[in-house]
RNA sequence: GCCGAAGUAGCUCAGCUGGUAGAGCAGCUGAUUUGUAAUCAGCUGGUCGUAGGUUCGAUUCCUAUCUUCGGCUCCA
């Protein structure tokens, strides 16, 4: 065929000779977007504009943009390569494996005969702006797979690459050379690029971390360089912005600096909370009780430490051993349970079922522990001992859908109550480490798919990440800087009902295994705090706030007043404290904005002879002076519900 | 668990190549009695993460270990 016709963004179709690059085409649209672009997209393929464009369809020539996710992909991986030469240039000896752009910027993970620290950043960053000076061309150049093959032997982790291209079914193998061929510095690699590295505007080197190879703990551990690139300088300055930010936002630093919690060296992993977290705690729990109760849900309590044998029988002593902890009672062999299933199970299992009890929602705010990793524990985020708001439902197969859907509603619900969103819903199918037979699975995996579409709900596919006993949905929300967080989960489970003998008589007057579907909306109640604190930087709704209001008189003379007033505020059910210390108000104002208090009241001579109070709403400053019925009807419309639209 | 970095007063941090530690804030005491984001002065406070080792002498050098941080992996 000797044409080939593009289809523009505007809709209009331009027919070309087969062979025309994506440079030409721009270049016969106009000349400043042919100087600036840097990539264009045929379909949803990438390419450089240098290359042939090789069918017809969706055409679009990719100019620099912070906005557009195409653009700063190819900017990155440019990037990415100027790093890498750089590393290589001032540590000769650098063996690369792999540098791809990702969401949040880029890396390349290399291996350098000596170890990269933050300190070599200036001379890496300074190096990478000399490259970018140099303004040299990325030059494509393609061999074939043997030949490609044979470029790399020796080299481990490219000779890798090359061999994982082909085996994907690549034919031909491209390297790119940042310059000329054979002269300038080259990496295997697919591209696309950037025409030449001066179109790198805008880039700095965040970090280093340690990386396996291929993501394989006991393969290579390799260095891994973080960066981040952008259009231009402003898409930089306000991603750093950004991450400062996230830094004041960060839950372990206002734990500390609001009195929230703590952790101890002795303890890894475990929560000391302090007076003001504990009622952020309870209240989230409280909320979550509030909640479920009006849905069928019965709370239990059963017992933290559970002999070994029933952990052998339920398959955590196989499956999940690892992650226990297990204590000793003379010579029995227990363990602090690390999940609530088979205590609920234990519960189900005390007297006859009859259908009609199912469903049978048994909830618990169960404190569970698991020992994680060294090394993956982080604040509230990830604990080893934890509370979840969890509940399982004792079901048929029938019920199996209404309950699920029941509870997509509940999660909606409960992430609106603090203004959240459900982003998106992972599918966990069956891991490798299991119970039960494929039969089964493929069963548990069906009724969860057909639920799912019950509900309406759109979910993306988790290969392999489901639970031991059971497919998974994970509800993922995403917080005020656009990060996600996986919560809530809804599980299916027809294993660990037969394993633990639990059995409901039906209605044909025989025993069955009902279905049993583990549940948490919030997930941790740890985690969750974590995530409101940096949701909210620490500035509590009403509801929540640990101190709703502090009383501060002008001078000690007003005192008596002052506590008047805290103590029909606290008479309401108000959470209210008075700053009673010998400073200046300007210095108590200082430190209830620090400590974040919604409401601060003044008090002095003025408030005290006519019975009011001066308001001072936190971030908004002086609200005037009101009396103290007036200012206690803001409590009043103070609930979670009043965030749910 | 793995790689890298770090651990000094309640908090944030300083302390060059070894000679037993400093600042600001906080706390305490006193003065001041204050009107919308820091009143002044004085004082207290640390066996420098822990355990060994080298040395006349270790916060500083070495080894081990624990914890934290950034990632990997894992996950509620």
């Amino acid at each position: 065929m000797a044409e080939i016709s593009l289809t523009l963004p505007d809709q209009s179709v331009r027919v070309v000779p087969a062979g025309t690059t994506g440079r030409e085409v721009a270049e016969s649209i106009s000349q400043g977007l042919a100087r600036k672009a840097i990539a264009y997209k045929l379909g949803d393929k990438t390419l450089d504009m240098a290359l042939p464009i090789p069918a017809s369809g969706e055409f679009r020539i990719i100019t620099p943009s912070n906005e557009d996710p195409d653009a700063l992909y190819v900017l990155r991986h440019s990037c990415a390569h100027v790093l890498a030469e750089a590393v290589c240039d001032l540590f000769p000896g650098t063996r690369l494996a792999y540098g791809p752009p990702v969401e949040e910027g880029f890396y390349y993970d290399l291996a350098s005969p000596k170890p990269i620290s933050g300190d070599d950043f200036p001379a890496i960053e300074k190096r990478m702006a000399e490259i970018i000076k140099e303004n040299r061309p990325f030059t494509r150049c393609e061999v074939s797979s043997e030949e490609g093959l044979r470029r790399t032997e020796g080299d481990k982790y490219k000779n890798d690459n090359a061999v994982r291209a082909i085996t994907r079914g690549d034919s031909v193998i491209s390297f790119y050379a940042t310059g000329a061929p054979g002269t300038n510095w080259e990496d295997l690699c697919a591209g696309p690029h950037v025409p030449s590295t001066g179109y790198l505007k805008a880039f700095k080197i965040l970090s280093v971390a340690g990386a396996y190879w291929h993501g394989d703990q006991t393969s290579d551990q390799l260095t891994r360089i973080y960066g981040i690139c952008f259009a231009d300088k402003a898409g930089l300055e306000s991603h750093l912005t950004f991450l400062e930010e996230a830094k004041k936002r960060d839950h372990r630093r206002l734990g500390k600096e609001l009195d929230l919690f703590h952790i101890e060296d002795h303890s890894p992993g475990m929560v000391f909370w302090h007076p003001k977290g504990a009622h952020l705690y309870n209240a989230l729990r409280n909320h979550v009780r509030n909640v479920i109760s009006k849905r069928g849900y019965l709370e239990v309590i059963t017992p933290e430490i559970v002999d070994k044998s029933l952990w052998i029988k339920s398959g955590h002593a196989d499956k999940y051993n690892e992650n226990m902890f297990i204590t000793r009672s003379g010579d029995r062999e227990m363990a602090v349970k690390p999940m609530n299933c088979p205590c609920h199970i234990e519960i189900f299992n005390q007297g006859l079922k009859s259908w009609r009890d199912l469903p049978m929602r048994l909830a618990e705010f169960g404190k569970c522990h698991r020992n994680e990793l060294a090394g993956t524990m982080h604040g509230l985020m990830r604990v080893r001992g934890f509370v979840q708001d969890d509940a399982h439902i004792f079901c048929t197969e029938d019920q199996i859908a209404s309950e699920v859907r029941d509870f997509c509603t509940l999660v909606r619900d409960i992430y609106a109550d603090f203004g959240f969103q459900i982003a998106k819903v992972k599918f966990s199918t069956r891991p490798e480490k299991r119970i039960g037979s494929d039969e089964l699975w493929d069963k548990a995996e069906q009724a969860l798919s057909e639920a799912t579409a019950a509900a309406g709900l759109e979910t993306i596919l988790n290969p392999g990440e489901g639970a031991f006993y059971g497919p998974k949905l994970e509800f993922v929300l995403k917080d005020c800087l656009g990060r996600d967080w996986q919560c809530g989960t809804i599980q299916v489970d027809f294993n660990l009902p037969i394993r633990l003998g639990a059995t409901y008589v039906g209605q044909d007057n025989q025993k069955h295994h009902p279905v049993m579907l583990h549940r948490a909306a919030l997930g941790s109640i740890e985690r969750f705090c974590g995530i409101l604190i940096e949701e909210y930087a620490g500035d509590f709704p009403l509801w929540l706030a640990p101190t709703q209001v502090r009383v501060l008189p002008i001078s000690e003379k007003f005192s008596e007043y002052a506590e008047k007033v805290r103590s029909t505020l606290s008479e309401s059910g108000i959470r209210v404290e008075v700053d009673g210390s010998n400073e200046k108000i300007g210095y108590k104002i200082r430190q209830g904005e620090q400590h974040k208090i919604p409401y601060l009241l003044i008090v002095g001579e003025k408030e005290a002879q006519s019975e009011l109070i001066s308001v001072r709403k936190r971030k908004d400053g002086d609200q005037g002076q009101v009396s103290l019925d007036e200012f206690m009807n803001v409590f009043k419309l103070c609930t979670p519900d009043t965030n749910r639209s």
